[in-house]
DNA sequence: TATTGTTATACTCTATAACTATA
DNA sequence: TATAGTTATAGAGTATAACAATA
């Protein structure tokens, strides 16, 4: 039978849409977003994450930089091709272990990674903005609950 | 409000991730169970989704099912293609105009989608137990604030 | 002229498996 | 044997642009 319960109170979501179509649309619609707002720096949000992540950490390995991300490592390789092939990021070989290797911003990286920082904060600002301190707090949190064994 | 802190670039949410990076890694997760959770009946979360969205509506135009699900209409025709390569959904003349297209659901659609209602049901009770009923209601809310004037 | 849907094409993000070079 | 990263391959999801048929 097909799901026609009537509107309990705890339950009942905005459009007819189920919690999980929300997450889907909202994250969607920010990387949309995100997207249009890179689009000067010809550079995607998945890329951009990753700089950030290698700002963070720098010097780090590509299975660390895995690791934060929560792609696999096959997935590293091609994102730090794409940040080396813009002379964002570097790769060098891991002083500690031969197999592994390390990636570092280079100078034209760092400044694009401050750059980028000011353009996503003014970006998130405008697509949170609606929400009010309090209500990023506690999406913060309860999203935060929701990824805790990951 | 005495708070006009703006929130700087680089503003950290806890877990050192944006707001932003947790609603895409949330997001994310989501996803990646409902491919496993859908894995027996062959069918993406797209597919899916799109499956209950004719279902909901049909016989529904390819245009209108385009909106529902906030997708470009090129993006409709592929998804659409799927679901009636797998006979879940049919195309027929809409007898109105000429030019567009409507679908319903077949036997099989209707019962497939029947079966993964519960399957979804059952995944995304999983999937947001953690939170109880009034973090859900919290969560809906302001998901759907943010796709507001979507 | 405007709209409906399709074809053609391409990009982003992600995964598994097999391989290499180390450890 | 196990680990770090790569090559090879695949698939999901989405977009723009040009077009044909119809309104």
């Amino acid at each position: 039978m097909t799901r026609r319960t009537p509107p309990s109170p705890g339950e009942r979501t905005p459009g007819e849409r189920t919690l999980g179509d929300l997450l889907t649309h909202t994250a969607r619609t920010l990387r949309r977003r995100s997207m249009s707002a890179l689009e000067p720096w010809g550079i995607s949000p998945h890329e951009a994450r990753t700089l950030r992540v290698v700002g963070r950490h720098e010097p780090t390995r590509l299975g660390a930089v895995a690791e934060h991300l929560r792609i696999a490592p096959r997935s590293v390789t091609g994102v730090v091709d794409a940040l080396e092939d813009r002379g964002l990021v570097a790769r060098e070989p891991d002083p500690d272990d031969r197999r592994a290797t390390r990636v570092s911003l280079t100078p034209t990286g760092r400044t694009a990674l401050g750059e980028l920082d000011v353009a996503r904060a003014a970006d998130h600002e405008a697509f949170f903005a609606r929400l009010g301190e309090r209500d990023r707090a506690t999406l913060a949190r309860i999203l935060g609950r929701l990824l805790e064994d990951d």
